[in-house]
DNA sequence: TGTACATCAGTGAACGCGCGTTCACTGATGTAC
DNA sequence: TGTACATCAGTGAACGCGCGTTCACTGATGTAC
């Protein structure tokens, strides 16, 4: 057994090259016109070499998500905070969280709306990693506004702010756009 | 010149048939994943019938799209109503509205939203159909709720209610989402 | 009205491009003794 | 510690598949006279 591992280093950081540049990719011409040599050029690599790491573009951006669940931040969203949304700084709260997950991660998660529109299998993977926010969500609308339905609530917010943010986010000030969706979300909630 | 011109009637009937044809396959599997030999197959042609009503799928869309306008619906959304979104019905007529149009051409503006995934072009035409649907919901935003900024306002309504439409519609009856949103919305403007 | 030729919609096999994937090779690292 | 062999990461040219697009052909419709 080696002393310094030279090889698995070294393995290590080209597949970090070439998920850094793959994500460079993504955000410039978006996940589905990305083909593996764009990648492996960003990455100034030889075109093989990207199959030494992934299977294929899927697998890569499975191993991204990987990373995204990895670094626990989406988590973070359940953390402790009021679960009233009659409370407007618990609204507010949330869609910080969001906003933030949404500035640190945005080229997977709209790479994976990408791969969702045309792979069932990833339309599924981002459904699964949405749910547990959704029915965190419902208990929140279920407190405020028990006379709609909390699921259909939830999903609202949901989606608002998630297309917000992927249509508004850098044209405006993060403040601006947290403060414009709390006022309409607390408002839709609260009558 | 021909009495009954059967050639070109033909040819017009063709081109409507590859037209439905590619709706159907569209709403099966999607604009993106829609292969020319998909329709041409769907329709009972063989595959060069395609090219000779059609330069590629993108110009197939632009019919489609054309045609969508040609009937005239989309308009249909600025017709006569009140014009101030602090009258609850006001808001509800064009949530109504906007489910109509979304019932009926859904698979044709959902094409259209993978195109504008994938090509710059569409996406162009994309909001090129949305800006004055947003530009008139801007000005009845600027009377209901004078202290937020009405493009950002009426931008929340335009991506609430089409990204509803997307995830909602024939899982749920159609008052019920349209009350729903309506309510939300009402809430939003007018705290 | 009839005949000869031109034009056109439709056909489907063949072509060829783009791009994902493979594979024989290289040089460096790891292992055995 | 040194030498001989094995293994591995990386390389990039070559391969081959999928699919868009073309094209020579057919049969029917239109035109000319």
């Amino acid at each position: 057994m080696a002393e310094t591992g030279v090889r698995k280093q070294r393995a290590a950081q080209t597949e970090a090259e070439l998920k850094a540049a793959a994500i460079r990719v993504f955000a410039r011409v978006g996940y589905l016109n990305t083909k593996i040599t764009d990648i492996t050029a960003e990455a100034g690599r030889a075109t093989g070499s990207f199959y030494q790491h992934f299977a294929g573009k899927e697998q890569l951006l499975e191993a991204l998500l990987a990373d995204l669940l990895a670094e626990g931040d989406a988590g973070a969203l359940l953390a402790g905070h009021s679960d009233d949304f009659s409370d407007r700084s618990a609204i507010r709260f949330h869609i910080e969280q969001y906003w933030a997950v949404y500035r640190r991660h945005r080229t997977v998660i709209e790479a994976l709306r990408q791969a969702a529109i045309v792979d069932p299998q990833f339309d599924q993977v981002q459904q699964e990693m949405t749910r547990p926010d959704i029915v965190h969500l419902s208990r929140h609308m279920a407190k405020a506004a028990p006379s709609g339905d909390p699921g259909l609530l939830a999903s609202i917010f949901s989606l608002l702010v998630s297309t917000f943010a992927a249509t508004w986010i850098d044209k405006i000030p993060d403040d601006v756009a947290i403060e414009t969706l709390t006022s309409f979300v607390y408002g839709g909630i609260n009558g």
